[in-house]
DNA sequence: ATGCTGACTCGTC
DNA sequence: CGACGAGCCAGCA
């Protein structure tokens, strides 16, 4: 398989797998890469929400029917990127019930990830006690 | 072709 | 705790 058709493949994988976020819940870059077999590209699941079409491309998944604002890094918190970007992240998780506050840092943390952390560091120790990650 | 850059993460020190 | 190094690999200069 070309190197291209794997990429293809892959950022495909990714926007499905972010489809199944339900709505209001969270996840990192890194239990998406697991969920598709491959847990060391959490890097290329971040690349392929960057790569996100716009709604108005006419493609089956872009930034409207993918709910890319329901994936965070491992430590809980909503990743740098282009200015304004992190901000536009906070507002449409925050839309949907997710509280999202900012530290003295200026850095973005969702107070309570409730689906798919990966099982090994927990943002907080706050997530352990009830709920249950099956 | 070559090298650097990330919406990342994990193990080690 | 923080810092570092190592995997990862599609873009882009």
């Amino acid at each position: 398989m070309p190197r291209s058709e794997e990429a293809e493949w892959w950022t495909n994988a990714v926007y499905a797998a972010v489809q199944e976020i339900p709505p209001g819940q969270v996840t990192t870059y890194g239990y998406i890469a697991f969920l598709l077999g491959e847990p060391q590209r959490g890097r290329q699941v971040g690349m392929s929400l960057k790569a996100l079409p716009a709604p108005e491309s006419g493609l089956h998944f872009t930034s409207q029917s993918v709910p890319w604002q329901r994936v965070i890094n491992a430590k809980g918190m909503i990743s740098h990127r282009e200015p304004g970007g992190a901000t536009r992240q906070a507002d449409a998780l925050r839309l949907e019930g997710v509280e999202v506050t900012i530290d003295n840092m200026g850095e973005m943390h969702v107070s309570f990830p409730q689906y798919g952390w990966f099982p090994k560091r927990l943002p907080s120790e706050e997530v352990d006690d009830g709920l249950k990650l099956d």
